[in-house]
DNA sequence: AATTATGTCAACCGCCATGGT
DNA sequence: GACCATGGCGGTTGACATAAT
């Protein structure tokens, strides 16, 4: 036999998640670490799965979240990793610290590929959409970007960017020492979207972003205080990861009070306005 | 002011890989 | 080796907010 099931889903609560909820879980998470999921609820007196717990967690309690808007930098970095990389967002949001899959699964989803069609380009293949599939106006969009970007001056800056950052994706997926031979798939994969076009894309999209009135995008997406954005990445070490491989050097390493402390703050925390307090708190500890 | 359309994002679902029994 | 629990992942949905009519 293998183990016990997850959870029989008779009787578990579902939906979004409570205040209190969320005082459980994170107090039962701050005081015991995650061992296993699965227990998780039972302990900490909580009527969902393991499963769900989970994703609570992951994506909105844990304490290093980066919250706010995607910098258009990072959005840079998204389409040009989403080229070598495809849907993996949970290998996308690996280097993007502070940021879950599902936070860029969805900013890709309702933002990101819209201005990728916009543009003319196929935000699958990272490619220009076929003439017979395009409209008049992809084509005019795809002339006057592509004249755009022909007379850019910043080329050449893109490019070795561009370049350091496919290094980097390579190297973090294999090593120094590229690709495995065996891994073919991914290769081809790699190669659907050749490192120019992603450039050129790249150009594009900022060309297009440019010529946005961000201060009006940005009231749009309710951020009145751009230096909060920058500034709002936790230098906090905790994290997922080392919940799983450290899970007890979390309750060992935070002094009592400051867990007390931190759970005390979790109202306001959860509004994610006082975040920024919260972190300071915890870096001072 | 009421209704409809659109955008955003948290949460769920189902599949898969891994590892324990 | 077969079976099954578990964790992780990507796709999708639905509730809510906001904009447009």
């Amino acid at each position: 036999m293998g183990r016990q099931p997850c959870c029989d889903k008779v009787g578990l609560k579902r939906g979004p998640w409570t205040i209190e909820e969320d005082h459980k879980l994170m107090n039962f998470i701050l005081n015991n670490g995650i061992h296993c999921w699965r227990m998780v609820p039972k302990l900490a007196g909580l009527l969902r799965c393991g499963k769900s717990c989970r994703l609570r967690w992951i994506n909105y309690l844990r304490p290093d979240l980066k919250r706010g808007a995607f910098t258009e930098a990072e959005e840079n970095d998204m389409i040009q990793l989403h080229s070598c990389l495809g849907n993996r967002w949970s290998k996308i949001a690996s280097h993007f610290p502070g940021r879950t899959d599902n936070e860029i699964k969805n900013h890709w989803n309702t933002r990101i590929k819209k201005r990728l069609k916009h543009l003319g380009v196929d935000p699958l293949t990272h490619k220009p959409i076929e003439e017979k599939e395009s409209t008049e106006e992809n084509k005019e969009t795809i002339t006057l970007q592509s004249n755009i970007t022909s007379s850019s001056s910043e080329e050449g800056l893109h490019e070795s960017q561009s370049y350091g950052l496919e290094a980097k994706i390579q190297q973090d997926s294999y090593g120094n020492e590229g690709f495995p031979e065996s891994d073919e798939k991914l290769q081809n994969e790699v190669q659907l979207a050749p490192l120019d076009d992603t450039n050129d894309i790249l150009k594009n999209y900022e060309v297009f972003c440019g010529s946005l009135d961000l201060g009006t995008l940005m009231l749009n997406q309710g951020i009145t205080n751009t230096s909060s954005m920058s500034n709002s990445y936790s230098t906090s070490s905790f994290s997922i990861e080392d919940s799983n491989n450290a899970s007890i050097s979390i309750g060992e390493s935070m002094q009592e009070n400051c867990r007390q402390h931190w759970v005390d703050t979790v109202d306001s925390m959860l509004s994610w306005d006082g975040f920024n307090n919260l972190e300071q708190d915890l870096f001072f500890f």
